[in-house]
DNA sequence: TGTTAGCACTCTTTATGGTTGAGTGCTAAC
DNA sequence: GTTAGCACTCAACCATAAAGAGTGCTAACA
């Protein structure tokens, strides 16, 4: 029933490493002597045969060694790569703990991650989609302009700038304060219908503009969250692998870095079909991304619960690391998981 | 005295001219056809030999053409280039008065500015350093966390989380939002000194640890303006130019322009050396960053009064359409120049 | 004296062809 | 089923040649 036995399995598991190590197409004679199976190379260029009719392998060209389709790829990470046992690897706590704004950690993690794995790494904050609001308050910045500040249950604070006609009184000030407060607090975006709206409105009386105007910057705030903010970190790296490194290649890759819109649709692939285990990955022309098929990328989501997720991944040749690079980011989802958690309590 | 008489400053402005076109050496005999001088290519062959001689072109190898040098491109850009009549292109005006966000609009117009040029572009926000508090307010957000808001005269707004032992009552969060606001209000930072400080927290009494953490979240709100943000936009142009796409120095291009910290360097630099004019060109080695000596720098200060400048810049390579690029600047400098002026008004 | 035509020379670029070496597929023997 | 051996293929390398662009220099010319 199996299509392949256990001698192909480990050719097969022989020519990847080896080619994962070197970059070079791999011969027969190579895994013969490499590998612990005592057989000829002809013996060998037999199975090897075979593993090409089945599309496990291929050839750049007639006289030269194998290299692994991306079906190939897809049996190693599936089957025949070894996890690493979880040691806990502390990658940089202290940094974490140290630093207070979320931006900053992405950004520090995307280069700690980068810097590990030689490859480009992306990140995203949660998404707050259904975050909810913790407070808000509307202050008189000065006479013609009123700030508006709105902190979520995931300590996120957003700010706008609202111009009104005249400065409001204290008094005034203070009531719609309540009002929106009573109002709004612990809601999320979605709860926030046209009924509440409505009813505010009503109740804020003359100033119902206003109303409409924070409202406005709410939902602004939780659409700037929607279109969201993606951290790359060692985009030159995809320089250091030939393969990559034809300048048309390059070139399209790098401006899909810069372009974030790209990685967007990336991030949403990758929150859409994760599974449980939480690491993803994709081979090639599995890659929601066109610019991508000559890549791997290996993504990882992590969560706050209450459907509060951010996505990690690395992006590199397809000839990657798998088993570091998925160690990587597993330890890295765990620290993340850990830290927001703290941060909520 | 001069150096240069009129026929070899024609000569070397067509050679210029040309090599800003096609990238190519430029021959003598090109010169002879393509130029208005009526010379035979000898002619031009004995002027061009003069030139080099004199430091202004030369040869990539013996049997090519010429190429402009460092001081050739500094003779162009001081005494050749025209400045085009600066018809006041509305470079999407619009988009500037409708987005309300400053990194939006910086963002923007480091896009627009790279689009334009096809090189690439970098931008600060306007550093804030002589910038005064306009407003402050702390907030109680929930049990243990205490919000500050800091608003300055530029309108940026700052927030910090104050994590306390335990909630303030009302009257007491009151009290310290006006004793805060009346004493740091229309204070910049170098104002705010010792001697202040000693007031406030004479004056907060108890809760004097609390105004410690304000302050400390204001300078740290000051700081962070400091160490000031740089936004580019098609970092990826260079590998359009042959010159520069070679991997290792694009590489180390690339790598200057994702890891901001030496362009912070050019920005100081700029910032510090700007003459009146507000425009500046770097060409090769008089760039203040080693890894740009093969590239050229043109860059621009934007200005709101009170030493709040902001820098604009250009990179690409040597061998880069002056004219335009400053002429891009120029308008984009008035653009920002008005734009904030608005914003301040 | 400045300009130009002409020519030998240099040096890159491109093409050509031969050689090498790695690797394969196939056949025949074990 | 495994292996040794051999013919074959093909990229990579190298040397050599030819083409072409451009120069510097000399000598002639106005």
């Amino acid at each position: 029933m199996q299509e392949l036995d256990e001698r192909k399995t480990r050719i097969l598991n022989a020519i990847i490493r080896n080619y994962l190590d070197t970059g070079e197409p791999v011969g027969s004679r190579t895994i013969s002597k490499y590998s612990d199976l005592n057989l000829s190379s002809a013996t060998i260029r037999n199975e090897m045969s075979d593993l090409e009719e089945l599309g496990y392998i291929l050839q750049p060209h007639t006289s030269a060694g194998r290299i692994p389709s991306d079906k190939g790829y897809r049996f190693y990470v599936d089957n025949l790569m070894k996890e690493k046992d979880q040691e806990v690897t502390e990658m940089k706590e202290f940094m974490i703990e140290h630093t207070e704004r979320m931006e900053q950690v992405l950004k520090q993690m995307a280069k700690v991650l980068a810097a590990n794995t030689n490859y480009t790494a992306m990140i995203t904050a949660p998404s707050y989609q259904r975050n909810k609001v913790k407070f808000l308050q509307l202050s008189q910045v000065d006479e013609e302009q009123l700030l508006a500040v709105i902190v979520t249950e995931g300590n996120l604070v957003k700010n706008k700038m609202i111009s009104t006609r005249e400065a409001l009184d204290n008094e005034t000030l203070l009531k719609l304060n309540i009002l929106l407060n009573t109002s709004l607090n612990g809601l999320s975006a979605e709860q926030i219908n046209l009924g509440t709206i409505a009813r505010l409105k009503e109740q804020a009386g003359i100033h119902s503009n206003i109303v409409s105007d924070v409202l406005d910057a709410l939902a602004g705030a939780f659409q700037e969250d929607e279109d969201l903010e993606v951290y790359t970190s060692g985009t030159t790296n995809i320089l250091k692998y030939p393969e990559l490194n034809d300048s048309q290649k390059a070139s399209e890759l790098l401006n899909a870095f810069e372009e974030k819109k790209q990685l967007v649709t990336l991030v949403n692939e990758t929150l859409a079909s994760q599974e449980q285990t939480g690491i993803q990955v994709y081979i090639g022309d599995e890659s929601p991304i066109q610019n991508m098929k000559d890549c791997s990328v290996v993504t990882a989501t992590y969560q706050l619960g209450e459907g509060m997720k951010g996505t990690i991944g690395i992006i590199g040749p397809k000839r990657m690391d798998y088993e570091n690079v998925v160690d990587n980011l597993k330890t890295l989802k765990n620290q993340l998981d850990t830290v927001f958690q703290k941060k909520r309590e």
